[in-house]
Parts: C-alpha cells; structure tokens; sequence
RNA sequence: GGCCCGUUCGUCUAUCGGUUAGGACACAGGGUUUUCAACCCUGCAAGAGGAGUUCGAUUCUCCUACGGGCUGCCA
C-alpha cells in the first residue's frame, strides 16, 4: 500500500512550487491506488497561522487534490497537525535520550551565534562544537528538572556514509561527519523539522516521501534518525524546483504565484493541474493536454526530471485556454458568470441567458486565455463608446454611410434577434444596389459594430449581441439596429 | 567557504551508445476566413567546455565552468 503526504507549513500562501509536490503526491498515490495524506507541519509558532492553514485548504480542494486523510477529514493516524501530536514527539524524545542516543544541551542562542560567525570568519564548515555532547546525563536531567532551559540535541555518528536511494535521483551519499549534532527538540519543548517529521511519516504509515530538491540535504539527518530509532526507512523522490524566468528562485516579482491568484486571474484548476505536472515530467509521447484521469494513468514518477524547471506563464495560458476550449457551452457560462458578476455585469440565471453567456464566451475564448479576460471582453457587447477616429472615420466616407444606411434599412422593421443570414441576404441586395463590395462593404460595418478595425468576426459578433439584447441583463446588450442608428443618425 | 544536486532549441521536454536529435509554447513567414484572432502549413532554434572509455558518444566515467539547494532552537 502507497502511502503518500502533502506536508506544507501554513506560514504563508501556497505558490505553484508547493502545488506542484503536492500535484505530483496525488498522482503517485493514485497511480499506485495508495493514499494521500495531508499534514499540516505548524511546529513554527511564530510564523505558523490559522487564516494561511484555511486558505491552503481552500486552495487544494480547488486544485482537485482531495486527500484520503488529513485536517478536517480525519483518519486512522492522525491528528494531522504537528501542534497537536506532541505525546508523540515526547515519547520519542525521552527514547533516545534514555537511550544515550541524544542529550540535553544548555548552550544559549547568543552562544551559538558567536560560534557559529567565529567558525564563518575562519571559513571553517559551519557545525555545532559538541560542548554539550559529553555532559552526564543524569546531571543534565537534574538541571532540567530545576527548570533549565535545555534543547535536546541528536548524537550525530561519526565516520559514516549515509547513502539513500531516490527515485529520480538515484543513489546519493552523505558523510556523517559532516553533520553535527542536531536539534531535535528545541528548548520551548517544541520540536524542530527533522524530527518532527520522522516521528510522523513513520506513525503516518508513509512508505514514500514525494518532496522538493530542497529538502535533499534534510533527508541525511532524517535517516539518520530513522536509523536511531529503528523506523524503517521510507522511499524518497526529490523535485527539482520550480524557478522564475532568470533562472531563480520563483517569486512574487515574477508575477503570480500563490493559488488563490491563479484562481482569480480565470485559470481552470483542471489547466494549472495539467501544467504542473507537466514542470519535470512528461508522459514520453507527445501529449500534452490531460485530464486529472488521464494524468493519472499516465503517471510514472522514475520519469522525472532531475533538473529545476522555470514556470513558463505563456504556455499555462495556452493550456488553460485549450481546456476552456474543451468545455461545453453551459460549462463555460457557468464559470464565467462569476467573472462578469465581479465587474457589475447583473443577470438572472435562467437557462436562457447562461446559455447566452457561454455562447459569447466561446467566441471571446478566441482571443482571450483565462476567464479573467473573457469577462473583461464582454463589456464591448454592452459599449457604443467608440474612439473620435472611429465616428468621424465613418462619418467622413460616403461609401462606408452608404452601406451602413442600406444596411439600416434592411433590417429597420425586423425585430430582434436578427439572424445573421438576414443580413447575409441584405448584403447581397446592398452590393446589387450600390456596386459596393468585399472589404469596403464589410469593414465600414464591422467599425460601426464594433468599434475596432480588428476583433471578433461578424458572424460571431452579431448572433451574440443580437441574442444577448433580447434578455434581461445589466447594462443591457446592444443590438445591431441601435449600434448602426447611431451612427447615421 | 564546505557539502549535496543539476546542465538538450528562448521555455517545457523526447531520446533503452548508432536518429536528418522529435514534439509543444513562444517567435517569424505563408494559406484560409472579404480584416484581426482562431485554424492549417512552413520556418527559426539545442546536446555548457575539455579529456577519457568505445568501431561509434547527447547518452557511460572524470575534470572544469555555470546554475540551484542546504549549511537555523525555519520548514
């Protein structure tokens, strides 16, 4: 049985690097019918916050990674926040202190500061001097029975190799020599990263750890714990890490890059799901756009990529509107509807006008890439507001307000919606009548609809707002007839 | 500084030691649509450098360079 976590720290918003693990988790878990399991890892007090735990949440649930267990749901091994499974790190804790394996240490923060910038200056490797390390140990206890403050340090081996296989990097290899002894519990009693999450994955039953390239140099000093404690070591695949366009690490100055921002910039979960899994990996033929099923299945964590992957926002868009392209209508309009109610656009939701709202952003999904930007479109069904330039531009041609009031009179007297083969027939009568034809006869109209030398083609354009002004919505939809009135008049 | 990891078109990537090094995004040109976008076609563009192993290296080994990570009583 697969066993996988999505362990995140709620101390800020969840970006795209951490989303990508956490994609990647998933699709092991379910690739291999295991299980994914959520764990909040909140043991920094200080940074650690509820709001940032509530909005990971949030912002998982609409990436469609549903876990099998963790906060909120439950499950056998829980409780699934560090905070509250402090029995545990303390059985622990007192396990190999009994055992020798590790000891309390008294040095302060300051005194380990100096060490540490002396050893900096001198550019010697940077590790902790082992004053503590051979204190007696009941003596030790005593003090901290007094109410010393003591943090509790692991006995490091010495002289060893510690080697791992991972699964996209292979085998890698560590002296032990090269780490001190570390904390494992701090002297607030809280205990530090390393352990913590030892102590977990092995109670959490997890078989196989997914995590980023960042946490490489952790995975030594946590076999080593597992080592210690005769936890059976689990499975590791390290990520590369996600970058920014130069080439460093991914952040705010390179746009957005927390989920919920994706969210309200118009991107489908199912589209930024489909692109991260696609930073390191490839299903080795040359498909590109997936469903989270077909993810799945093609899922093979041994091809991931070793190296780091910079986040590309173009190609996200070109997927995220290759998958609103695969929606149906009604789909559509029902994730667009949000979108135009945000920017004041008010409608009911009958049938009728979300049908209407999916047409016409179908014809906008032409040129638009999120759903941010399709509703922004919808606001030239709605304007007569054209540039001077435009107005006058008409204004001044003869043979552009000859065709516009033939045009006109055609369908004066039809009532909306005017099918667009009404006006197909008048544009035959009106190049019979006035020799006008070809881009003289089309662009003038196009202008006088729309307002723009370059946009949406007529035969979308004008169903969509014919159709759309014969239902309630607000600001109204406005109708060929009017948007030609105006201009001749 | 020390240690660990990495390096194929601008970007994401494919390649079981033998390929004209393939695909996609982006970009450019063309076609189609009486315009633009979409769509179709075409083009542009890559094995970091140097040794070695081999009949033959992008692929295996080593060195160098470059990039990244870690080096916390952060995770």
């Amino acid at each position: 049985m697969k066993r996988v976590r999505f362990a995140p720290s709620p101390t800020g918003f969840i970006h795209v690097g951490n989303a990508r693990t956490a994609v990647f988790n998933y699709l092991y878990s379910k690739k291999n019918n295991g299980k994914f399991i959520l764990r909040i890892e909140d043991t920094d007090l200080e940074r650690s916050k509820k709001e940032y735990e509530d909005n990971l949440i949030k912002d998982l649930e609409w990436l469609g990674l549903e876990w099998d267990e963790g906060p909120v749901k439950g499950g056998d091994t829980g409780p699934y926040r560090q905070s509250e499974r402090n029995v545990y790190y303390d059985k622990y804790k007192e396990q190999l202190i009994e055992s020798g394996k590790a000891y309390y240490c008294f040095c302060s923060v300051e005194e380990l500061e100096k060490e540490k910038t002396e050893a900096k200056a001198k550019g010697e490797n940077i590790i902790y001097s082992g004053k503590c390390r051979d204190l007696d140990p009941e003596e030790s206890k005593k003090r901290v029975k007094n109410g010393e403050k003591a943090s509790v340090r692991f006995r490091a081996p010495k002289g060893k190799t510690i080697s791992f296989n991972d699964l996209v990097r292979d085998d890698v290899s560590f002296e032990s020599d090269l780490i001190g002894d570390m904390i494992i519990v701090r002297s607030n009693g809280i205990p530090a990263y390393n352990f913590a999450v030892v102590i977990d994955d092995f109670l959490m039953k997890i078989d196989m750890v997914i995590r980023g390239e960042d946490h490489l140099s952790n995975t030594f000093k946590q076999v080593l714990l597992f080592n210690a404690l005769d936890f059976q070591t689990p499975g590791f695949a390290h990520l590369s890490m996600v970058m920014g366009e130069d080439s460093t690490k991914l952040s705010k100055r390179h746009g957005s890059v927390s989920i919920s921002e994706f969210r309200k910039n118009g991107y489908l979960p199912e589209a930024l799901f489909n692109y991260l899994s696609l930073l390191g990996w490839s299903p080795g033929d040359n498909r590109e756009i997936f469903l989270k099923k077909e993810l799945v299945s093609a899922f093979n964590i041994k091809k991931v990529s070793k190296s780091s992957a910079i986040f590309d926002y173009q190609k996200l868009k070109w997927i995220n509107r290759e998958h609103i392209r695969k929606m149906s209508k009604k789909e559509l309009g029902l994730l667009v509807a949000p979108f135009l109610e945000e920017k004041g656009i008010s409608f009911k939701k009958e049938p009728e006008i979300m049908e209407w709202i999916g047409q016409a952003a179908g014809v906008l999904s032409n040129y638009e890439y999120t759903l941010e930007d399709i509703s922004s479109g919808f606001s030239q069904f709605s304007t007569t507001e054209f540039s001077k330039e435009v107005n006058d531009g008409l204004k001044r041609s003869d043979s552009a307000m000859t065709v516009l009031k033939l045009l006109y009179s055609e369908i004066e007297n039809i009532s909306s919606p005017v099918s667009f083969e009404v006006v197909l027939n008048g544009l035959k009568k009106i190049q019979e009548k006035s020799g006008i034809k070809g881009k003289e006869l089309y662009h003038p109209i196009r202008l006088a609809l729309t307002g723009k030398d370059k946009g949406i083609e007529l035969k979308d354009f004008i169903p969509v707002v014919e159709e759309g002004s014969v239902r309630e919505i607000k600001p109204p939809i406005i109708n060929m007839k009017e948007r030609i009135g105006k201009i001749i008049k």
